[in-house]
Formats: C-alpha cells, structure tokens, sequence
DNA sequence: TCCGTGACGGTTGAC
DNA sequence: AGGTCAACCGTCACG
C-alpha cells in the first residue's frame, strides 16, 4: 500500500522515500536559485536536504526540466528500436504478415539471432502496441510519445506526489532536452510561486506555435511531422501539468 | 559553513 | 499473475 505520510528528514521536512518530491516543491527550488538565494539558504528554508537541492538545480541546468526522470521500466531486451523499425517495415509492405511470418523474417534478414529473436507473442505485442497505432491520425502520440500514459493520468501516488507526465518519453526531434517540462529558463517577474506557476501562458504560448509548426511541416516529409505533432502534444502536456501544479501547489 | 558526490534503502514499471 | 531487473528517487554522511 502506499504510505499516506512520509518520513521527515533531518530538516524536518517530510519526504517519501523512492518518491520525487512534488513539482511545487521542484519548482520552488529553481526559482528560488534563479533569485540567488543560496543553495543551502534553499535547502534550509524548504526542509529539503541540501544533496536533492544540488541535485535538481544540476538537473535543471543540464536539461532545463524541472521534471524528476522517469522510473520503472526496464531495457527492452528483444524489442530493440532496430527489431520494432524491421517489423514496421515487414508490416508496412505486407500489411497481411502474421507475427510468424515476421519472426521467420526477422532470423532470415540477420536482425536478429536466434539468441535475440523475438517470439511471437512479442511480436504480436509490437504490432500491438507500437505498429498498430501506425494509423495517421495521432499516430506517433497514442502509440509512441505515450504508450502508457492516459490522455489523462489518473493520480499514480497521491496529490502530493502526482508527476502526471514524468513517464513521456524524449520524441525525435527533442532529442537533448526533456522537453516536457522544459522551463526555456524564461522567469515571469513576480517572485510568488502562484505567479511562477502561472507559466502557463508561456507553454501555451509553445504549444500554439508547435501547433503552427505542425501546420507548416506538411511539405516537409511525414518525419517532421510526427516530430512536431509530438512537440505541440508535449507543449499541451506541459501545460497540463503546470495547471495541475497550479491548481494543487501542494 | 558550503557543496559535490556516492552509498543506501526505497519505489516503479517493462519485460 | 507474479518475479526480476534496472531505472529512478531523496536522504545522509563524507571529504
């Protein structure tokens, strides 16, 4: 089950172990860095152990996302971005290939070995899950971009600890910078958290012209496409997130 | 006193 | 369905 309290650490504040701390909290740090306040003045004054201050600040300046990294989950261990880009392939020019078919294939063409083939219920689990969601409406995100994340994230932990995007992965693209919660490093001016969470309109602002981009990038060949179809879902989600925050700073 | 770093115990989720 | 494993988390202690 999952703890309703958490553990209070040496500065008295209250933390769950395993647990990112609260996107407030995060963003309280960040902000309260940008106004120079002192690493250790942060860690004090928000009851968060100066090692996770330092920790998320680095994290900032190295992605710009203010956003924990994504846990759980493990390297795919058959379905490599090679074996799922072979499969789309053998399904796109025979739409009618069955998982065994594609198997037979897979060992035919030397993608695979017979150590790493994939099986067929695998198979049939990328055609699922990955080819089959090729469809041209929305593709890339409902079958890529979020694979297992709900349009809208039912609450994985508790208010407290809600990170609804944390598990959407970099699209092509974005390939540096975690972009779904990228701050840009563009500060509103008032100091107050409400304010700095009123970013809003900036992301909103970012998902308007990726939605142009998607406009634009029709001529450009379907990869940019999906690319800044994935960038103006990103922006939307980022704004979802910051409003989520916002509206529960907690 | 400040801060970077790594060990540690914990959670998570794809496989 | 349930175990494994490797990713991540924040705290703590050390230098």
């Amino acid at each position: 089950m999952e703890p309703a309290f958490g553990e209070v650490n040496q500065l008295g504040g209250v933390f769950v172990n395993g647990r990112p701390l609260p996107n407030a909290i995060r963003l309280r740090i960040v902000e309260l860095a940008q106004l120079g306040i002192r690493p250790c003045d942060i860690s004090r004054q928000l009851r968060v152990s100066h090692g996770c201050v330092s920790k998320i600040l680095a994290r900032y300046n190295e992605t710009g996302s203010i956003l924990p990294g994504a846990i759980g989950g493990s390297k795919p261990r058959v379905t490599t971005p090679t074996v799922v880009k072979h499969i789309r392939t053998y399904k796109q020019r025979d739409p009618g290939i069955f998982a065994w078919e594609i198997r037979d294939r897979l060992l035919a063409d030397g993608v695979c070995d017979k150590f790493n083939l994939p099986s067929v219920s695998s198979i049939s689990r990328i055609l699922r899950n990955k080819i089959g969601s090729l469809a041209p409406q929305g593709a890339y995100d409902a079958g890529k971009a979020a694979p297992h994340a709900p349009p809208q994230p039912a609450l994985p932990y508790n208010h407290l600890y809600s990170y609804p995007a944390s598990k959407v992965p970099t699209p092509p693209g974005m390939p540096a910078l975690p972009g779904h919660m990228a701050m840009h490093r563009i500060w509103p001016s008032s100091h107050s958290v409400t304010d700095i969470l009123g970013i809003r309109s900036i992301t909103e602002q970012q998902s308007k012209s990726c939605c142009a981009c998607v406009s634009r990038a029709g001529e450009e060949g379907q990869e940019e496409l999906q690319g800044a179809r994935a960038r103006a879902s990103q922006a939307r989600r980022t704004a979802d997130v910051l409003e989520k925050v916002k509206r529960d700073p907690a």
